[in-house]
DNA sequence: CTGTTAGCGCTTTCAT
DNA sequence: ATGAAAGCGCTAACAG
């Protein structure tokens, strides 16, 4: 207690707040005591005192290596900047989702992220924290989410592509979306694209290392396989960048002999050469709708209620890669 | 209060918490009510009356679009989660570093984070919290820091530069490494690179926007104002990987032609063509230094102490730009 | 096994 | 302009 500058508690905290009712004199002796002594109010008492509690969030972020998870995190934390939240981080990266989640809850207000692993785990490791899930297609029971209609974005895609020539159209698809999983299980946005696709063609699909190097080794692996492919979706961006990079090593012609369409809208994607096509998600706006669910759950203290489901709708980007 | 539903508040606790000296069915009860109430203890109350305090450290991102801060972001996150310390982030990219340290500070026990405004500045917005500054070449009294010793790295650089037939050395320098300022300040970057270039030599430098397409325009500007450079030295990898860009769109050969040398060592440049060369830096070490720095600070309990310093040293990462 | 008491460190309200 | 008292919501320690 820094008290022992010779004046009472509150005497202190009107100084440090500079609120009035007390001489300047006394301001600046308990200020100097407070210096010296080091003394930092207990941010624990002030908070649990405080009318305005503080509001906080916690934001998983699945991969710092992927530039779509950072910006969106970028937009996440600009926009709960402006909406006055807090925001804690943790990744899910290394220690997996249920591990960022525990270490985040006690915490947290609530819980805004990528959930890729089974229901069960995330329902079971949420304990009661409100979780606000991004671009999960099938809403998970008792979180809100903001969804990605992609299939549509899909579906525009193959349509365009079969105007411009594409005759063959094959995916590269991601291994390792569902996290800490040895066994690889089709994306949704593979199962979309092989349902859009129809029944009658053939479907070449390959699937790789989520990275620009796992893109590179699926572009091989898919023309080896598939030679008659010309026109390829990729999983997203950064893998296409890697079919890109391939394409080049391997004479492939883009977007001549081959068309590449990425995922996400990347703006490394402006980067590369050919500049890179793309179904284009609006990061700014996905943000946006997480952080309207969260003030709504504010506004409710966030007592459990009825999910609440926002969609965003992506949009074609062309470059020049497809 | 949710002893309402028949107990008393210390039953609640001990429901929670799971300790022992509950009856279970008591406890189910209990739980059960505290579902039904929505109830949820208070973190406030709990972290102020808990014997470990929470160990809460702020982390301001310079940079989301650029992915060397935020794989440094990355790193700090699971360096930090491993050794038990919660992070809150905040973005400096929009309003600034100061208002990023004002949203910061009343949550935490110490800030960790790239600071390029003056030092009056922030040593005014920290208002007495503990800082510990990343890559900034003179410390800043007052604060802690993890230096980087780019100096080195440079010279180093630029004899084997020479030593692969480099006669003439160009460099291009990022205009806003002092943020939220219209005067262009030349980096210390350059000032080391021109100071060890030597005086007699023709300077041969250009600054650009601190992006991929602010590299890609410094080039052709640095080319066509200096065209017998033969090797040029980028302030990032970021830029790097513009000017390779333009360089190809200019059909200039690198490295045949030019040689082109980034700073920052992203994985990133493995995937442009042709690879790029760079001043490499060890982002997991910096983490891990200003954790330590982190870690001493909180055994001290955050009083004011003389400044701790690291030094990292960068090492040359030779691909097939230069 | 359960309830009562005290107190974490601050701010608010009321008295001086 | 300053001090004393009350209480924020929890958990530790002690009773019962």
């Amino acid at each position: 207690m820094a008290a022992l500058a010779g004046v009472s508690r509150q005497t202190v905290t009107r100084a440090l707040n500079d609120m009035d009712g007390i001489n300047d004199e006394t301001k600046q002796r308990v200020l100097e005591a407070t210096k010296r002594l080091g003394y930092r109010p207990s941010r624990f008492a002030r908070s649990l005192v405080a009318r305005e509690k503080t509001r906080t969030l916690g934001l998983v972020v699945s991969s710092f290596r992927n530039p779509y998870y950072t910006e969106i995190a970028g937009e996440l934390l600009d926009c709960a900047a402006s909406r006055n939240w807090q925001v804690v981080m943790a990744s899910s990266e290394s220690a997996g989702e249920a591990a960022a989640l525990h270490t985040l809850i006690p915490q947290v207000d609530v819980v805004i992220g990528h959930f890729w692993t089974s229901e069960k785990q995330i329902e079971q490791a949420r304990n009661g924290i409100p979780l606000v899930v991004l671009d999960r297609v099938k809403p998970m029971p008792g979180t809100h989410s903001v969804a990605l209609d992609l299939r549509s974005g899909i579906e525009e895609a193959l349509h365009a592509l079969r105007a411009k020539g594409a005759r063959t159209i094959g995916m590269i698809d991601s291994t390792n979306h569902v996290l800490r999983s040895s066994v690889y299980a089709p994306s949704t946005r593979r199962r979309d694209f092989e349902e859009l696709i129809g029944t009658g063609r053939p479907k070449a699909v390959v699937a790789g290392e989520e990275s620009i190097r796992g893109g590179s080794r699926a572009f091989v692996e898919l023309m080896r396989a598939h030679p008659q492919v010309d026109a390829v979706l990729v999983f997203n961006d950064l893998m296409a960048i890697g079919a890109l990079h391939a394409a080049d090593i391997l004479n492939i012609k883009v977007p001549d002999r081959v068309r590449v369409l990425g995922i996400d809208g990347l703006s490394l994607g402006e980067a590369v050469h050919p500049p890179l096509s793309t179904i284009s998600i609006d990061r700014k706006a996905l943000a946006a709708r997480a952080l309207d669910v969260v003030d709504a759950l504010a506004a409710i203290d966030f007592v459990e209620t009825i999910p609440i489901r926002h969609v965003v709708r992506p949009r074609l980007l062309w470059r020049e890669s497809a």
